[in-house]
DNA sequence: CATATTTCCGTTAGCGCTAACGGAAATAGC
DNA sequence: GCTATTTCCGTTAGCGCTAACGGAAATATG
């Protein structure tokens, strides 16, 4: 309806220079109360909304964080946006989310399109790129956090579990429980790189007691619970006497489960069911499923606060080189522009704490598995 | 790394001015293909990303789409959010995130904060709002659509099911069946509109049989399959005699039937459940949920297409403007204009046809309710 | 009371890109 | 052969805002 405003109305309202009201609404310093009042009101009374895209060009500075994610839907990466949302709620720094449905080239473009915004800090799931991706990741300035994952090479700085341990050692804890007869059943793992983490650690954690899978199924598309249901049907009529299936995530285990408590399976008596995850509305079932708790609101919380934190540095290096001479200011950036590049390249890096993660054996519910996390954080910055 | 580079280093480095650099890059028009090609290979040789800020500035042209809802832990909004990511995927369009933690206050600043964007168009969920962010939206050109309620009076267009409707319906559906012990679950509605009208409308359905809830639990906070299972097994407890329980969500009622499998009561035989939102996670239940379909998906997906619409408008409508004489410009586009704002304005608003939802009457779960969405579109754009 | 300091506001000059126009070179038309 | 058209590229002038500087007015200092 109304025509774009901008600041230059709002200032011949309030009889002002553009600065001045520029100032005023941003709550900047050297504009007396008298003057900040009357901008705002007038601001207010012809309801001017400042234009950010002119803001971020003129300052430099834009404020946002892509978070680049492979799917919404999953109830994985949704609570991961979580941990992001939080984090950054009370800074100034805002999410803008990008999918890329598990497809590397289209991650290579949405990380191209988040680049161009030139966002305070990238988020991005998995440590596994195209080389494109790679490339142009590499040649940024923005932070990088790799998440989710910690078995590879970040980039720049990741938070995340290893997958891999994550498999191996419920391989070890499922032994342990006695079981010998093991199937594994997930998703098709093309596509999916931490869950073919998970799969090759858990085959190498059986291997190292000397057992073998007796049956798997990795089925294409999208874990559900009804699928986790069929397909658990079909592989225990397929092989007798299998007595503990490793599914790739809880939403295909609580299928499992589902089809125990219709075909009158006990659990983990007959069948022993683990999953990976730690969904929480796998804990509402009858049975608590054994699990490893992915961390997902934490890592996400994690990889917010680590671009707050280099934020809040580069916004004080910046401070240290005004406040210092003006005079030959090239030579100052250069310095820094050194340090950062070598601290940032070179710098052997530098494994941090942790998490704690408790452990969850859950023996009302008469399920026989744990799992400690092993879980990192991978930090180039410090 | 490198210090962003601009381009003008492209130019220079292809021996070419900016403008034809920035014209091959973009792949428009009045460029030959040796420069195109020269330009792109100088572009990929630096590793040259456009800053679309700057760009978006000097078109005022932003390709962005704000999208506001209140969470994306809740199962519900990321497939809206999917549909939406899946409608835009093909064009120019990409979603940016909002959350507001079902708080008007947040929704209010957030609704600001996109809209300091100048995005293509805004996606807000619900018809409820802050009257600050009410006047902001009214005051606005940005295309805006107010998804998944009808119940209400949208500002400019809106996509989405009446939930009024769907707790009436369901509770004509529960009594049909001989249900008269009636409980509801839910979560506090103070906050959740939405949750809050299917209750009306549920309690409505009742009573034009004559017949009131015996028991109602709000608990606050989110949803959760546990929580789900304990306020049942105490509602439970409290009533003797109860045959049906409403959930306010499929979530709950999981639980719901999770504890009926734990304590061994038969459903629908001595306690029905329903729910809402036909959550696919449902589907894998060993005896199927009664729920209404909130089609979370197809309102993504139809409003995002809406708002590619409107920029189709926008932009046929642009280009007939410059197709014409170009002399007296100032009449057209105060035609244009006001042409736009009567027809959101004062046009009378016009029912559209709708989704039609199967009925999903699952005799072999042996569960005995179903809904027919009474769900429509409210544009008042065409 | 003169000077030093602080407070406040305006002016200038971009941020990095693109719209719009104009003009030269290449091609077409007769 | 000369004009009309097309193809291609450059120049100019911003988009709406803010950093940085400078200067006047108000206040503090001796």
């Amino acid at each position: 309806m109304t025509s774009d405003l901008t600041l230059k109305d709002v200032a011949l309202l309030a009889g002002v220079s553009e600065m001045t009201a520029s100032r005023a609404l941003r709550n900047a310093n050297d504009v007396s109360i008298n003057t900040r009042k009357k901008v705002m009101d007038a601001a207010a009374s012809i309801g001017y909304v400042p234009n950010r895209i002119a803001g971020s060009l003129a300052s430099k500075k834009v404020n946002l964080v892509g978070v680049v994610i492979p799917s919404v839907k999953s109830y994985v990466f949704s609570e991961v946006l979580d941990g992001i949302s939080a984090s950054l709620k009370p800074s100034k720094l805002r999410p803008v989310f990008g999918l890329t449905d598990y497809d590397l080239d289209t991650e290579a473009d949405v990380i191209r399109e988040m680049l161009e915004w030139r966002p305070s800090g990238l988020i991005v799931a998995g440590l596994e790129h195209s080389e494109k991706a790679k490339k142009i990741l590499k040649n940024t300035t923005t932070p990088l956090i790799e998440i989710m994952d910690t078995d590879g090479d970040p980039i720049d700085s990741c938070v995340g579990v290893s997958h891999y341990s994550a498999g191996y050692n419920m391989a070890l804890a499922i032994m342990e429980k006695g079981h010998r007869r093991i199937g594994f059943l997930g998703t098709k793992m093309s596509s999916d790189f931490r869950a073919s983490k998970r799969f090759n650690g858990f085959v190498d954690g059986l291997q190292s007691n000397g057992i073998k899978l007796i049956d798997q199924e990795n089925y294409s598309s999208g874990s559900s619970v009804e699928k986790g249901k069929n397909f658990t049907a079909e592989m225990l009529k397929r092989n007798q006497g299998l007595d503990c299936i490793y599914c790739s995530t809880d939403v295909i285990a609580m299928g499992a489960v589902m089809h125990c408590l219709e075909a009158g399976i006990s659990i983990p008596n007959e069948l022993a069911i683990a999953g990976f995850n730690k969904l929480s509305m796998a804990s509402g079932l009858p049975i608590k499923l054994a699990t490893t708790d992915s961390l997902r609101f934490e890592i996400g919380k994690l990889a917010a606060n680590m671009i707050l934190e280099r934020n809040e540095q580069n916004i004080t290096s910046q401070l240290n080189r005004s406040s210092s001479e003006s005079s030959n200011e090239t030579d100052q950036i250069t310095q820094l522009d050194g340090h950062v590049s070598e601290s940032s390249e070179d710098e052997s890096k530098i494994l941090k704490t942790l998490f704690s993660v408790n452990c969850d054996f859950n023996e009302i519910a008469q399920v026989l598995m744990f799992f400690r996390g092993l879980d990192f954080i991978w930090d180039s910055s410090s």
